[in-house]
DNA sequence: CTGTTAGCGCTTTCAA
DNA sequence: TTGAAAGCGCTAACAG
């Protein structure tokens, strides 16, 4: 790779013409400048970034550190990231933590080293520890997806509260009374703002605690087999599931289907995020759809804001509407399953 | 941040004192070595990259870019790349081309003056120029996914020509004589080696050129749907389709859905790609499934390979097998179809 | 066992 | 209008 030395050599001028020939800075001769421009285009120089952020302290580069880019969620946050972030000549670096939060240190470790110029994201646990690593070292850090109890950070995420109350409150207008929610890790907000929402939707109704079906276990497709397998064999038989994640919903259908209980006629589903419409020809799962793209944008749109300097002393809690849409998969309970209230 | 030389100082040391110890390089004594710890803890110091970087010409840092990152095929691809980058310590930026040789253009500008290490590359275009521009520049690449003809260049890729032989053959083998295949743009090798497996496979079955219907579009949903349609209109009207993509064949799928034809009593269906299971409760569809985490790991480890000198002289074409799974979407054509051979 | 010097590629002063 | 020197943070090579 050629330097700014050889390119100068080559016009038979200083280092110093070369690079203000680049940035267009100071005054230079026109004969000059075309003689640089030639030497640059014959040796097709390409200026060292990292000789360049050593000396400005930026690298125009952002880090998305996220639980799992296979989560077609996560895929459609990861695109509003890199959409908003080029669009302002910035490359984004990408991390799987696979919820653990070792993994999730060691990279923002790395992230730290390579002097990222902010950081989004999808914590791990619900732990401040990440935020207070990044806080000490001046890299500016927006949350996306999840709350973060007790410290003051930026985040960015869906209405989890609110959504999960519309799920629950249309099973109760269909005329269920004994709905299940199948949810992820106690430690992560989603999970229990989820489990709030629906908690408040069924004491709105004027159930009673005993009502509620809380049954909590992970964000993956065999925990939601397994939750559903659980929740068939209660007694009596919830009407209706609430799946917490798009996961979870795959695998509490294919629980079902393997159990030969008919949705919607024997069972409603509705669940936490869409299907990606791009691997469904026929969606039939009512869902609460979380503006996936939305999220990635505003976050880091926020993110430069903060780089810009534009920090209103107050950090920012952006909460998006989450849209519900009504298919196939719920519908009123069966006559004969006997209500339980 | 703090430097080095902060460390240094608070240590009561020299800076290469603490580069010492923080490489392990060299003889320390313990109390020294005690002491440089403990500034180190207390004052949060992460070293530099970016300075080291400079040193070493070398960025620990590779890149991916493909046409997007939202495609579930690509996604999965971008996962065994990062999975392998991550286990020897780099990390992966990513860019989405969307198919577009000048958004790929810049972004191939951007990685270079960024100095990473290697890039992964899902060409946007079957052209030399974006392997040409990183060969001058001394980037090692690895072409991911396709073909690009005329240049030497290691290639990592599924067996296109064998996936759409062997899908085609089993339409044929079911009795099918007319069938369709939609494919993607002619300017991408994946398209033009599908059709090459769909012609070889009828040529082998006795059909001549006449019998083949081949339909261009693009790899989208609607390319699909309108290419459907198409073929739906056609005299007299194949008895299967074979969708050259994932998001082809959910076009098409919803296309027949809309014209009421039932799948596969009147039409099969069969593609490339497989849909993600992770969204899918019951799979259905017949495909020839790709590799995607193999491509991704492989064409990433194939990059070390170099990055590590490790370069035999003659460049690399690894080709995987694609794995045909049959599933419903496939069946005989109907008795009262009459054959067209 | 520890420190000094020099330089990676670039740009901000300050001079010419 | 152009150039020389100095320094961003780090470490190899060479003292001491």
């Amino acid at each position: 790779m050629a330097t700014i030395e050889d390119v100068a050599k080559r016009a038979g001028v200083s280092a110093m013409t070369v690079s203000r020939v680049l940035n267009n800075s100071g005054y230079i001769g026109a004969k000059t400048r075309e003689k640089v421009e030639r030497a640059i285009e014959e040796l097709g120089y390409v200026p060292n970034a990292l000789a360049r952020s050593l000396r400005f302290k930026t690298t125009h580069t952002l880090a998305l550190v996220l639980t799992d880019i296979t989560n077609s969620y996560f895929t459609t946050v990861a695109r509003g990231v890199e959409d908003m972030a080029n669009a302002r000549d910035f490359t984004v670096m990408f991390c799987n933590t696979d919820e653990s939060p070792d993994k999730e240190m060691k990279y923002l470790s790395v992230l730290a080293q390579k002097q990222v110029d902010g950081v989004l994201l999808v914590p791990a646990f619900s732990s401040p520890d990440p935020i207070l690593f990044l806080k000490a070292r001046g890299i500016p850090v927006v949350v996306l997806d999840r709350r973060i109890p007790v410290i003051e950070v930026d985040t960015v995420r869906t209405d989890s509260v609110r959504g999960a109350y519309q799920l629950t409150r249309h099973l109760l207008d269909l005329g269920h009374r004994r709905i299940a929610i199948l949810t992820g890790p106690v430690e992560i907000s989603t999970s229990t703002d989820r489990v709030a929402g629906y908690r408040r939707a069924l004491s709105e109704a004027g159930l009673s605690e005993a009502d509620a079906v809380v049954m909590g276990g992970a964000y993956t497709i065999s925990s939601g087999y397994q939750l559903a397998q659980r929740a068939l064999a209660l007694k009596p038989t919830p009407t209706a599931l609430f799946a917490g994640n798009n996961f979870i919903a795959i695998g509490a259908l294919r629980a079902l289907r393997d159990a030969g209980v008919r949705v919607p006629e024997e069972m409603s589903v509705v669940s936490f995020d869409d299907l990606p419409s791009t691997t469904v020809v026929d969606p039939f799962l009512t869902v609460v759809s979380q503006p996936a793209y939305a999220i990635g944008e505003q976050a880091t749109s926020r993110l430069f804001d903060v780089l810009a300097g534009r920090t209103p002393t107050t950090s920012l809690d952006l909460v998006l509407p989450a849209e519900m849409i009504v298919r196939q998969s719920s519908g009123a309970p069966r006559r004969e399953d006997p209500d339980t209230g």
